[in-house]
DNA sequence: GATGAATGAGGCTTCATTCAT
DNA sequence: AATGAATGAAGCCTCATTCAT
């Protein structure tokens, strides 16, 4: 009890989540680091805080345990993944909407960075129910999410090979998966820039299959 | 029995390299199902020795650690490969030896067992320097192999929609192994056999894109 | 069963005992070598039966195990010192047969080889009741030996300061062990001979201080 | 409770790294013992925590592996050596100064603990470069130190014989080193007071022989 | 006599997790 | 809210010893 104690009520009245969304974050982007440089089990909860600039016993009172926090970076890779359509279905065209798409995993810090962390997500969903959920929750929003856009743009309908929406997705996704899996192991002698030149050429290439090209100067609004 | 034995028969034809390989074989099966089922750095060395029914310090005879046992496991994926490229080599038309790339990945024990593996070994690369080489060698084995079956093939060539076969392969792999990728997730309440078609049929539409249907009653020999 | 069965008889007539003590002796050879570089419980068999060229599990054929190996060199090491004591006493005079006693550690291999197995030695007798037997067996003989040196020389007798032969001894013995046990450090940037010399001096100047300058030149007979 | 408890009285006066040091000291407290009774190579860390009252993992806090344990009192013993020598150099005559010196290794514990330890300590330093180090550094400082004392002690000067005081140095110190060699072997049927008694007259008679009877009455400033 | 494959206990070390402060 | 000392189970690896050949 202090002076204060009289000043200030007992109970702030002001964002009490705001810190502890903000701890939430630190630990994860921390988190984020630690499993794609080390992996999910290599990284120990000491690099974790060690990372965020914390203790150890604070990443225990926002995360019930190790898998938590896996748990929870799984699910914030789904919201990433559902922004990540939000902003694609805002593209004038089809083609654009799928540049968005295709170059996300190159961005966010390095290219390999993230690519090494969802390889890990999908090892991890093999053996951990548990993360296999969040991940197949993944697939299916990416899954749909492509098909929606398919289903709705014009140049597609018109050069669907006999296709179903469904099909192409799926098709675009196992490109999309495919590419990133390799690209964990991105050649050291070339630099980020010039892998996802590479990775997107390997992208444009199958939709140059899949669509007319006539169809890329009209918007799919 | 050969001529020999007449001239020399006090001694046996002796296969004294033979339990050295057998067991070396028994330690990288049983490692191989232990990997797959937990991953890398899950699996404990007791694990493998009791997989493989003999005790955690016979292991160290064969192998100097742990990780030489990883090692080995990807120099044996890598044989694998080349393995699969002669049985695809000798398929009869393009169509057919894409097929053979393309469940392999199904066979060898169950479906999952084997891309739980490789992508443990994906993400194990993008760490380890030593399974970084030898991964990297089997992406070039594969982008090579496919690019060789599509140059001599004649009905890729007319149907090629100006896309160079090195452009090709890599899109057939990027295909490859994202199914892979997707696959350990397989929903359990689908069949390896079903799992297995779901898988061809995406590859298959691949094929449908890249090559003109009349040529599929042609051998590519 | 072969040709040669008829000519030789089954059992060999000649030294049946022979090849035992070569084995025994090749085994303590390389033993003490190990024990020497890198310490009793740091060698292993393994390292041993190398150093021999020989198998592990022969060394269990002449020695039960480890311990026995050790104690083996321990009372072969006791009956090294007898030698030298027989040595010593032939040497004309007594400040000879000194520096026959206090060069011996420096010879046989090494100068720091036998120091560092002898420092071990002690080191394990403080812990090892029966090499502790061994040792204190060593340290009597040598106590005695000089003794008995002292005792029958002249020129000791007048020169004896007031003290007794036992006393005298084990001075000696004290300087001795006491530079034995120093030299396992010998600065690398000193040659073997340098370091003997360095060695030997420290004797001399205790000699010195025991004995009458005048009578070097008598033979103590 | 003291007079600041009065002015500031909600903070505790903290020690904050005083478990830190407490924590080491206890756990090279029992170390000493442990190596001294096992050697350092059958002392196992268990034994250590054991001894120390804690869990094994807590040494690991303290110190990053065995090694760093063994290095860290091979430098506390240095510590203890250069102490001494301020004791030494506080006696009022040489003779006393030497007593001081030599009967050190005969107080802290028992006799036999702390020999045993140091001989265990030549032996390591013979085969492990960073003990040799501080064992070395101990060895000077004791040349250096008893070469000081003798320097500058008028009784010494007196008698030199004709020996530098570096070499009356290196003659005391091997008598120093050789009697605690020999002292791990104490037999068993000697009390400790009678080993001590029996080293100390080694060290006795070799004082008488370097240094005139006369000036023993006189103080060495 | 000789080999070396095989065993399994035990040593060193790490790490997820807890808890007193 | 935050710290970091503390725990102890568990993992990797070594090694003395045995035994079938």
């Amino acid at each position: 009890m202090n002076e204060r104690s009289f000043i200030v009520p007992l109970s702030m009245p002001t964002k009490r989540s705001e810190p502890q969304l903000d701890r939430r974050a630190q630990i994860l982007d921390a988190a984020m680091i630690c499993f794609a440089e080390c992996g999910f089990h290599q990284t120990s909860m000491h690099d974790i805080s060690a990372k965020a600039g914390i203790s150890v016993g604070l990443i225990y009172r926002y995360f019930k345990n190790k898998e938590e926090v896996i748990a929870a970076l799984a699910a914030e890779h789904k919201k990433d993944i559902a922004q990540l359509f939000e902003r694609a279905g805002e593209a004038p065209t089809l083609l654009a909407a799928m540049e968005v798409l295709f170059t996300s995993h190159c961005c966010k810090n390095s290219p390999q960075i993230l690519s090494a962390f969802v390889v890990d997500l999908f090892a991890e969903a093999s053996r951990n129910p548990r993360v296999a959920k969040v991940v197949r929750g993944v697939m299916r929003a990416k899954a749909e999410g492509v098909a929606a856009l398919i289903a709705r743009s014009p140049e597609a309908k018109r050069s669907a090979h006999g296709l179903a929406p469904q099909e192409i997705a799926e098709m675009i996704f196992a490109v999309n998966d495919g590419t990133m899996l390799r690209s964990v192991l991105g050649p050291a002698n070339m630099s980020a820039n010039q892998q996802r030149e590479r990775q997107l050429n390997v992208a444009r290439n199958l939709w140059g299959l899949l669509f007319d090209r006539t169809s890329h100067a009209n918007g799919h609004r």
